[in-house]
DNA sequence: CGTAGCCAGCTTTTT
DNA sequence: GCTGGCTACG
């Protein structure tokens, strides 16, 4: 098949490389995508061209994203571009698909049809139910450090019988992840490491499933191929074909071939698992013939491109790509440098007003930082100055504690074994069940070896009944609500669980009320749009589906199954999952927007890690400091610092028209003023792309020039020469008084007797190399120091005996 | 049983 | 400096 076959509009407005990695042949392929290079569009025409091609049909096509916006900004992008019914085919993220694996496929998976998921929250709670049933000491072992570690063996595909444990504590860790794994078998639950790891092994132990699946998936495409895990690799592998399970006895020759997509210089998810080194393993282990490098930026000038080439650069491990652009040099990339986080906010949001005034909408200008906590300063400012904004991050529409309550409930509809949910609904609203009576209950549970529920009726006295009375409300709404619909039977629920009344009795209740009645409508349109009960998707019975009858069909293989959440009818029985237990999986493996005013045109506010994929005309980057970006915690490994770097990278790249990196001599951290360096990354970045809007200070982490308390006030970079959307202003003219702003703080003469350091003040040490001091107590001899080295991290030295040469 | 108050912790996060 | 989780008290 030739791209010429295909019909032009497809293939039209593609670059070389593009329509190169859209029209690969049939083989594994490795797309290193650079930010803004057209990446998702080269993803969802590929599938499509394999499509109209005639390459393969639509049963054939796995798809797989990391979050589930990706997975639905791909399938409208093909519902565009293809009169196909994308809802036959498998796009989604690793764990929705697992899910709809795990749901066809229950029985074999040794799991209850309607299990549920637990969410990271839910875990945690089902571990320390786990900790007080079993007296395990939460100081000792950290409940939190519990969940990281069963996390992370699942990972790395280790079952608790399989983990080296070396010493005590180790041991003490498989043992409770065991129990745990026991808990959520008994309880017909299971967390998200669980979905990934129990599909692999499904796929791993039964043959005639894992080679029907290799059979039928002919391309797969991985999007972001870089935050990949070791066992979403291993997922693919076997998927594909590749590797020990790939030849049974011999006859069975895998076709599936995979279309890696990703750009390692964009891999900020290491904290939590991601392998960059899955790019690498990939061209090695499937014997990659082809690569295609996507370096053509459809977002930038030259000036913000240039920036990001030359930051990253200093990184060592790459597989090397250079952004490239045909647009000009556009504006340069303004630096800011303020004397605190004060005033760092308050010129952002004047400089903001102005962008507004050029009429720049509020919801092209993002602000990223580094972490959550540098928001409020900013929050601040905006609120004074009456500028809308909106926040990223936070607990989402399906986390909020109310509708976690009220899911509880509806878990229990569902499923009366579930522990975790038992134990949030039964005393929520409070209705005099107590901690003595659920101790007494979990102690009987634990002897039998029954669910809470279950261990009610061997319950004597009050506590027997006021916990008997509980559960026999829910047996009645069950009841009640049977053959309702999913919106009648969530109205039922709030109404009999109390939950409403409870919160229109608070006084502060009121925004959970309205989230509750919000619940309700977010039932209903999941009924629109999964289509669930009438919208069944019937593919056409391709050459692929003639192919697929001949596997077993007790195993349920069904090619028709419903995309996203949706569960496919069991085999047998045809029997498919209720409507609520398919809400109840949506809200676990989509926990909803953060935001409720969505359409507002207001300022963005987000952390780096928050803004990647997303683009805006403005950004912002504040906090370019020493110990906040890159972080304390990363800069002393190479590692870290580089995957620092790269989400500098990331955040750089965000940016369409116009850029702006600040950072401030002081800030306010964890309850104390910090004297920050400026951030190294400057010296990473090409001086002829900079504009300094306040003077250039000399050296890395300098803040020298002149002293402070002079020198300001005459150096401010002149406003000519900029070009690009916002025409430059004359300096006044509306206003922007810089100095109000940047002026240096003055020096606080808090020092000590018998020597000369003051706060702020920059030296070198000879085995922490140049530092500055943040913080002096004592004196005479007692006098010490409060250093931040950037290298070393913050120190305290005794000023009498260590070796410091004060600095200009 | 409910809540006030105290103390520890404090990078990034999707499913 | 603020928040979330736990303890101790009313």
């Amino acid at each position: 098949m030739t791209p010429q076959t295909a019909d032009a509009g497809l293939l039209h407005n593609l670059n070389p490389e593009q329509l190169a990695a859209v029209t690969l042949p049939a083989e594994h392929a490795l797309i290193l995508a650079g930010a803004g290079s057209g990446k998702t569009r080269v993803l969802t025409t590929r599938i499509a061209w394999l499509l109209q091609t005639g390459q393969v049909s639509p049963g054939g096509i796995l798809a797989v994203t990391f979050t589930n916006k990706a997975a639905k900004e791909m399938m409208t992008r093909l519902g565009a571009m293809l009169p196909v019914n994308v809802r036959g085919m498998w796009i989604g993220t690793f764990h929705g698909l697992c899910n709809r694996f795990l749901r066809a496929h229950y029985k074999l998976a040794n799991l209850p049809q309607a299990f549920q998921i637990l969410d990271t929250q839910d875990q945690l709670s089902s571990i320390k139910r786990l900790y007080k049933q079993f007296g395990v000491d939460d100081e000792r072992y950290p409940a939190k450090q519990t969940q990281w570690f069963i996390g992370g063996c699942k990972e790395d595909g280790l079952r608790p019988n399989a983990v080296v444990a070396r010493d005590d504590e180790t041991r003490k860790k498989v043992e409770l992840y065991q129990l745990y794994e026991e808990q959520c078998q008994r309880e017909g639950v299971v967390d998200f490491g669980e979905l990934m790891l129990r599909s692999y092994e499904l796929l791993q132990g039964n043959d005639p499933i894992r080679e029907h699946y290799q059979r039928r998936f002919r391309h797969i495409l991985i999007d972001e191929f870089q935050d990949t895990n070791k066992l979403q690799y291993a997922w693919i592998k076997m998927l594909a074909g590749t590797g020990a399970h790939s030849s049974v006895d011999g006859a069975f020759q895998p076709t599936g071939c995979v279309l890696a997509v990703g750009d390692d210089d964009q891999s900020i998810y290491a904290f939590r698992g991601a392998r960059v080194g899955n790019m690498a393993d990939f061209v090695r282990e499937f014997g990659v013939q082809h690569q295609i490098k996507l370096e053509e930026n459809y977002r930038s000038g030259s000036n913000i491109l240039d920036s990001a080439n030359a930051l990253i650069s200093h990184n060592s491990k790459r597989l090397g790509k250079n952004l490239r652009t045909a647009q000009g040099p556009g504006e340069p990339v303004r630096v800011f440098e303020a004397s605190s986080d004060f005033l760092e906010a308050n010129w952002m949001v004047d400089e903001m007003k102005q962008l507004v005034r050029e009429d720049v909408e509020r919801k092209e200008i993002a602000v990223l930082y580094r972490s959550n906590a540098q928001s409020r300063v900013i929050e601040t400012s905006l609120f004074n100055a009456g500028m809308p904004y909106k926040v990223y991050g936070g607990l989402r529409f399906f986390e909020r504690a109310e509708i976690k309550n009220a899911l509880a409930y509806l878990r229990l509809l569902e499923n009366p074994r579930d522990d975790t949910s038992f134990m949030r609904a039964v005393n929520f609203p409070p209705r005099g069940i107590g901690a003595r009576s659920l101790e007494q209950l979990q102690d009987v549970a634990r002897a039998s070896g029954c669910a809470l529920s279950d261990a009610v009726s061997a319950l004597t006295g009050k506590a027997g009944a006021n916990i008997g009375a509980f559960l026999a409300g829910i047996d009645v709404l069950r009841e009640q609500t049977q053959g309702l619909s999913l919106r009648d039977i969530i109205a039922a629920t709030l109404d009999h669980s109390g939950l409403i009344t409870h919160y229109k009795a608070d006084r502060e209740g009121a925004d959970r009320v309205e989230n509750l009645e919000e619940l309700v409508n977010a039932a209903e349109s999941f009924v629109s749009i999964e289509g669930f009960g009438r919208d069944a998707v019937a593919l056409p019975v391709d050459e692929l589906g003639q192919a697929l009858t001949q596997s077993p069909a007790s195993q349920g293989l069904d090619l028709n199954q419903p995309v996203l959440d949706m569960p496919a009818p069991d085999a047998d029985t045809g029997e498919t999952l209720s409507p609520l237990a398919a809400f109840l999986t949506h809200a676990a493996l989509e926990a909803g927007d953060n935001q409720a005013q969505a359409g507002q045109d207001a300022i963005q506010l987000m952390t780096v890690h928050a803004s990647k994929g997303l683009e805006f005309d403005c950004v912002f980057i504040t906090g370019m400091e020493e110990g906040l970006f890159p972080h304390e915690n990363s800069m002393t490994d190479r590692d870290s610092l580089e995957e620092e770097r790269r989400l500098m990278y990331v955040a750089i790249t965000r940016a369409r028209k116009r850029l702006y990196l600040s950072h401030s001599q002081t800030r306010m951290l964890h309850g104390q003023t910090r004297y920050n360096l400026k951030s190294r990354f400057f010296e990473e970045l090409p001086e002829e792309a900079l504009k300094w809007i306040t003077p250039k200070q000399s050296g890395f982490g300098g803040h020298s020039s002149g002293g402070f308390g002079g020198g300001f006030g005459s150096g401010y970079a002149s406003h000519s020469g900029a070009t690009g959307a916002y025409p430059e202003r004359a300096r006044g003219q509306f206003g922007t008084d810089y100095s109000k702003y940047a002026a240096p703080v003055p020096p606080q003469r808090q020092e000590a007797s018998g020597h000369s350091f003051k706060v702020g003040q920059k030296l070198f040490h000879a085995k922490f190399g140049e530092g500055k001091v943040t913080a002096l107590e004592g004196s005479g001899d007692d006098a010490r120091a409060q250093i931040n080295f950037p290298r070393h991290g913050v120190k305290w030295l005794a000023l009498s005996v260590a070796k410091l040469t004060p600095l200009p």
